[in-house]
DNA sequence: TGCGACATGTCCGGAAACGGCGAGTCGAGA
DNA sequence: TCTCGACTCGCCGTTTCCGGACATGTCGCA
């Protein structure tokens, strides 16, 4: 039983599922906030988790209609309030990905340098890899160093479906003349 | 971190600190019921449970009241909601347990063979250990083949005085010609 | 340029250690 | 003889420990 798995499956008082263009989405919460949204089967996906079902739940609902704005392209970022159960270590890497905005990418690297921990790339794609909040806390924004997609729990073709359905943010930013990759 | 102790510490809603004649006792509950009946300091004491202390939640002043009229002489057995936490095999143990008479005593290798695993006495004697509630799981009623008290949590000396506080209870069983010993 | 070594946090599997036991053996005493 | 203690050994669920494996990146060396 990893640490996170074992916490969701304790605190959570209600999930949900959704269609979306990508398949199936598991959204599940606690108390204090949204703490899951899993593609069926993908990587570290908890077992199963003991909660009603409960597609009126205000928050659920709220993810739900945020995520189908996502798809639609109508939004490209999340305000919920989330809950992200995981190591000190795992969550300072999930808070890092929520300041890479739409359309950029990342490098493993350069997360673990912002963290201070340099040598720590490694440790960082393991963190990433346990994301709990697919698309949400947008881990499929994290490339390798020298751009390849290296790896993506609910599979490479998610990863590339996400980012090209974030190129027109992306197109908007450069525009502006934003840096979008931070190597 | 061991099983229990982690389900205990995800799932407390309330705590609360009574006083006993064998020294402070500290009571958990999680949504469904007691789970924790601590002495201070005993083996296995959880670390910290991270649940507001109050005294006024009715299943815990409802333990308190049954505890104290415990210790008084006035009752000797309980009546509460529990929710034990622990693995399979722990629970069948401590199920067990409750199936042993006030003032009557039981061997380990007995509750080993009434499980069916008459070879797992000595897993059976670390289950026991474990107990998370206690007084009222009463793993202190649990002995070895020959009599010996072998063992307790909270120290042999509170074996010996719970033992000796529900002796009568023994003796008005002996009047109405129970067995009370199971060896 | 390519290859190997190393750093880093966490999870996973297997192996070993650890008990609130109990049955059996063996001497030492009465 | 019989009893009783000390000792040994097998039993079994749980915990602890240890070595790899990872969604990487840098450095040194041929």
């Amino acid at each position: 039983m990893t640490y996170a798995t074992d916490a969701i499956q304790n605190r959570c008082t209600a999930q949900s599922r959704i269609a979306t263009p990508l398949g199936p989405l598991l959204l599940a919460r606690t108390k204090a906030g949204l703490a899951g949204a899993w593609f069926a089967r993908q990587k570290h996906h908890p077992a199963a988790i003991d909660a009603p079902e409960r597609d009126d739940d205000p928050l659920l609902a709220d993810a739900a209609s945020q995520l189908h704005a996502y798809f639609a392209g109508e939004r490209s970022t999340f305000d919920l309030a989330l809950d992200l159960q995981g190591t000190p270590f795992q969550r300072a890497v999930w808070a890092e990905l929520l300041s890479i905005a739409p359309g950029a990418t990342c490098s493993y690297g350069a997360i673990a340098g912002r963290l201070g921990m340099p040598a720590a790339s490694r440790a960082v794609g393991s963190a990433v890899g346990r994301n709990p909040l697919s698309i949400i806390v947008p881990c499929h924004r994290v490339v390798g160093s020298t751009g390849s997609l290296t790896g993506y729990a609910g599979g490479l073709d998610r990863k590339t479906a996400l980012l090209r359905l974030e190129a027109p943010a992306a197109i908007r930013a450069a525009a502006r003349g934003d840096r979008l990759e931070l190597h």
